[in-house]
DNA sequence: TGACAAACTAGACCGGTAGTCTAATTATTA
DNA sequence: TAATAATTAGACTACCGGTCTAGTTTGTCA
């Protein structure tokens, strides 16, 4: 009757033997992308026989799924989402700020935490991966896109998930951008650029002004 | 001296031998994106054999880089880009719009078109052909979106190519939802649809207002 | 026309990939 | 202790992109 899946089998371990195989895993992908990483060396750096993996996940795509799912989970452990309730348009935006310069923050401290989320919308098949997660970093989001929206703070002029894909996809191109010319930038300058980059992501999102 | 690469042999080639490879290629691309594409596939369907395709292409980013361009050119060849010299950004923004809904009419009317420019920020492998290529429609684009800085239509707060990259990769995410979600759209609510993107896309690039 | 060279083609082969399967081993419970 | 369930090892399959060699076709010039 209760069918036990490889997942289930997985989330049973304790943390440390799960990370045995999803350490490895989150750096392989992190590194080559879900189609560009070789299952095969995962499986030699967690120094684990194929039987023994595929006795904890079902295939690729779902130890991709796991090692997501992970790493939203840090991410989420290390951000602040408590809200409160805006009393309008600017408070929301100026909360949102916080936000982002966390995640910011985040992501340029945690190299591979970065790309593994770059990497999140290489294919339809990755993508499906962010859709279907319940990490509560995704929900948490896209509460917060219509808690803008209730406040008139945040444009109602398109179907929601187009809204959300939108402004993910463009701070996921941000990332990937400071990422990758991080090096060239000094204090000032990073600054200056991160705050470019909200003043243009909140553009993006803001009702059209009549 | 006169070293032949594989590609020069390719373009060497009358256009309908040329299609008999990349058509192929082109359906293959677009339906599984470019690491989900089988080259074997591809050869089988162009009914060709390894030893003659690949006296052609160098490898398969060689043969995505063909496809991309000829999909590039066939583009371009539908648009119509003479935009003049625009006094002022209302002007600028105007024929922008023009353009915006073109090439959606465009991307509407050949999914396969549409399909396999969403593919081409899959990887860092394959945006750097988009950024390599030299088919018009990039340079093209690039430059208008100088025009647009000098006319004060466009921001002028963030690196050329990081901007680029964020308009384009929303053009892009747009283009891809309209694609999977066409068929639940009626005629008016696809219009006001297309309205509603572009003015994102101009509230993103315009210049933060002081 | 014949001979030689250059252009081109076929497909076996190589080391890799994700995933399957069976047989053996270890742990658990009666 | 014996039987049963949980777990593991690794050979095996079909396919991948790419290489290589041996062969055929085509063009050129004597």
């Amino acid at each position: 009757m209760f069918e036990t899946t490889p997942r289930d089998r997985l989330a049973a371990l304790p943390p440390e033997r799960q990370a045995q195989l999803l350490d490895p895993a989150e750096a392989e992908f992190a590194a080559q992308g879900f189609a560009g990483a070789s299952l095969n060396r995962i499986l030699e750096q967690a120094g684990m026989s194929k039987g023994q993996a595929y006795y904890y996940i079902s295939d690729k795509l779902d130890l991709y799924r796991a090692t997501i799912d992970r790493a939203f989970r840090r991410l989420a452990s290390q951000m602040d989402f408590t809200f409160g309730t805006p009393a309008g348009p600017e408070e929301f935006w100026g909360r949102m700020k916080a936000l982002f310069t966390r995640i910011t923050e985040i992501m340029l401290a945690d190299e591979r935490l970065a790309a593994l989320a770059c990497g999140i919308y290489e294919s339809a098949e990755t993508r499906g991966v962010l859709a279907a997660t319940d990490a509560s970093i995704r929900s948490t989001a896209a509460d917060l896109v219509t808690l803008g929206q209730k406040l008139g703070a945040v444009r109602d002029d398109m179907p929601h998930s187009l809204l959300f894909d939108l402004l993910f996809g463009m701070a996921l191109e941000m990332d990937r951008w400071l990422a990758a010319h991080w090096h060239e930038l000094d204090e000032s300058e990073a600054l200056r650029l991160n705050m470019a980059m909200f003043a243009m992501l909140r553009a993006a999102a803001s009702p059209v002004k009549e």
